[in-house]
DNA sequence: ACCATGACGTTGA
DNA sequence: ATCAACGCCATGG
């Protein structure tokens, strides 16, 4: 596996995800989109596996579209745990309560 | 250069 | 909820 795809790419991701406040979540396909690729959410993943070869980011604030953590990384649930991210029955965020607004005002509830 | 496969996904039926 | 298809990027033969 590389460690490098394209600086360029890693830079805009990097720099969303430390965008995401505490006790949220963003999906791939959120910060995929952000961006600029919104087909890249799979991109994403791939380069926030490793982000913390570039630096240190909450890349543990990422999950994807269900709300689900990092395979590999059993630690992310302890970390969003951590700042107040609540989880369900099913193991899954409830991106419904703490998926990122993104920078956009929409309607949290 | 070409084809086939894989990756922390997303959407539609 | 479940199955199938799409998408971009990178790698190997």
């Amino acid at each position: 596996m590389e460690r490098i795809l394209n600086e360029h790419l890693i830079y805009e991701i990097l720099s969303v995800v430390e965008e995401i406040p505490a006790g949220r979540v963003a999906t791939y396909g959120q910060i995929a989109r952000l961006i600029g690729r919104e087909k890249n959410a799979r991109l994403v993943g791939r380069v926030l596996s490793d982000a913390s070869y570039y630096g240190d980011y909450p890349c543990h604030r990422v999950v994807n579209h269900a709300g689900r953590p990092a395979p590999g990384w059993p630690e992310q649930r302890a970390l969003l745990e951590g700042e107040g991210v609540g989880f369900r029955s099913d193991g899954c965020v409830d991106i419904k309560r703490f998926r990122w607004d993104g920078g956009a005002p929409g309607e949290t509830g």
